[in-house]
DNA sequence: TCAAAGAATGAACACGTTTTCATTTCTCGT
DNA sequence: ACGAGAAATGAAAACGTGTTCATTCTTTGA
């Protein structure tokens, strides 16, 4: 009766909760699971002395038994790219809604699967997992975590399907490229540019040989040359000596197609500081991702966008979909992207 | 003796491997976990038939019994934000080298401790917390957490401590900012620079405070007028705006000071583009952080520096210490700061 | 009013590991 | 060759929960 167990010292257990409601532990386990017969006002009582308690079901516990950990594996090489730092925030906060938490691994920057980073993420035994990684196949990821789903990240579908899927099935989320590659080179098109160069991204990215085969049979249905190619991997600093040995070695161009936000930035950095050069009016610029940077005004970037919230929840929803339905075929969601016009083509 | 057995269907378990090695399951245990007492040849047996199973320890279990759970919950209200990210970064990998993993929460962005995210995170069981939030006080996050390891970041110590340390014992990360600011604010007075403006972080924040406060100081120490203040909130576009108000409206400034780098990105594009001011010529800007894009040349930002690698070693030494002597007075570490000139200021 | 169906309940088990503890085996100095 | 101490070993208990199953209580329909 009275208060001078205040302090129950260490985190309070279902069993706790249940003395003191004067119920079965088994009540309490209830409580807090909806789709289970509970009297309403029981409970009600639970959740009360539960919230006083400061009582919430140990994670790790109800993982062991129902087979669920709540956790998502989100492999990651580096993290304070602009454009996967601002899918991992919608990601953590998505899932968070859905009753599931981040769980983040970094891995090696080289485009490789680390076979150890995957054996130790396996202990935490995520429910899912997903990567943005490339040149890994589902299959390796299956074989080293079991009951997990695997979905790939940067596995863009060309415009026109490239390559079979012989793979086992697997929930795919497909990116359409064409719709923005199409409406940036009309835009170019338009304001006269002829020799259009391709920033490249990493050499082995998938995401890149997409962007890139995209843009050439874009560029040819419009009955324009082969694009100059200048080769970059996603960063500031290569995108920056590409663009000057394009102009200093190479044959230059009126127009670049960077494969992502960040190496446009450094094109337009080296076009005005290094090579003199103005940004529309001698060399006009468009990127890709459209991260949060580009309406910054000493960019100001025309680029190719798709809707990241829509993207993460397309992917919440796959994998919710796949942990219901375990073995259900794979799933798809697709989506489009399209061209967001400011100021670096006119 | 037949491999027919080649595909166990599901994780393997402690037991398969015990099976597989003619063993006991505790043996297996053992063959993990190093200081136990194992004659070598088997425990290198076990490990290599774990290996061919696929198996490690399932972490959940491990934690069931053990008490640790091998996370690190991070909250962080904006994961996109260049600081945070970096930190995040350098956190997941130096954790990760540990045996840890980066548990990552969203919370609200108004710099207030969201208690149903805590009570969330807490059925996870981390090992510790790291919270990228103000204004929320050690012993609220221990109410919530009961055994683990509260440590605030952003949580500076100014020049001169300004409050007692009434809190019960806890760890704290200390950054002296005093040094990097007087080597900033000699530089800008060394350019002639008479009337220093602050542009501010978050009101409420109290890493803003602390670099106000020890600005001030040494301001005042070199007989300087105290800084006018033109109020931000850390983003780019509050302090884009704050810099037209304080030229347009107020009585503007021969230098600037920014409470971040991404802060010192929005005054330099203001005035820039909006202003038609020259930087550094007609206004010098000095950021705070060093983040990765301040070496980038539109920018080019001369900059306050802590180094995070440093800063990262020395938390997750913190965490470290206070798993392994739990009872121990509060841990401190402390880090210095120094200015990084680049191109805003001359 | 009665039987039947459904809701509510708790005992026992299961999950995969670490940790005790008691027992057996090894090593070493004499 | 012998005893003592250390190292190696496995049986059993423990961690905190969800789930199954059999039982009891309540409602419903005629």
């Amino acid at each position: 009766m009275t208060d001078s167990d205040q302090l129950p010292r260490g985190r309070a257990t279902a069993e706790m909760v249940a003395a003191r409601a004067q119920v079965s532990r088994v009540a309490v386990s209830r409580a807090f699971n909806p789709h289970t017969s509970l009297k309403p006002e029981k409970r009600e009582l639970i959740l009360k002395i539960a919230q006083e308690l400061n009582y919430t079901p140990d994670r790790a516990a109800r993982a062991l038994v129902s087979g669920r950990s709540h956790l998502v594996g989100v492999i990651v090489p580096d993290v304070c790219s602009h454009w996967e730092s601002q899918e991992i925030d919608a990601l953590t906060t998505a899932l968070q809604a859905e009753g599931f938490a981040t769980l983040l691994f970094k891995t090696r920057t080289d485009y490789s699967m680390d076979e150890q980073l995957l054996a130790y993420m396996r202990g935490f035994n995520p429910d899912s997992v997903i990567a943005f990684v490339e040149n890994v196949k589902p299959h390796t990821l299956a074989r080293f975590l079991d009951r997990a789903v695997p979905i790939y990240v940067h596995y863009p579908l060309p415009g026109v399907s490239t390559e079979p899927e012989n793979e086992p099935l697997h929930d795919r989320l497909n990116v359409l490229q064409r719709d923005g590659i199409d409406q940036a080179v009309a835009l170019l098109q338009g304001f006269g540019a002829r020799r259009i160069a391709y920033l490249s991204g990493a050499e082995k990215s998938r995401a890149n040989g997409a962007r890139e085969g995209t843009l050439r049979q874009v560029m040819a249905d419009r009955g324009l040359a082969p694009p100059v190619v200048a080769r970059g991997d996603f960063s500031y600093d290569a995108a920056y000596q590409a663009t000057i040995d394009l102009f200093r070695v190479g044959e230059g161009a009126d127009a670049i197609f960077a494969a992502n936000d960040v190496g446009a930035f450094g094109v337009i950095d080296a076009l005005r500081h290094e090579l003199k050069l103005r940004v529309p009016e001698d060399v006009k610029v468009v990127g890709f991702d459209d991260i949060a940077q580009s309406h910054w005004k000493s960019y100001n970037l025309t680029t190719v966008k798709f809707d990241l919230d829509e993207r993460v929840r397309a992917l919440v929803r796959l994998i919710l979909r796949r942990l219901n339905n375990p073995d259900a075929p794979g799933f798809q969601e697709t989506l489009n992207t399209r061209l967001v016009v400011r100021g670096t083509v006119g």
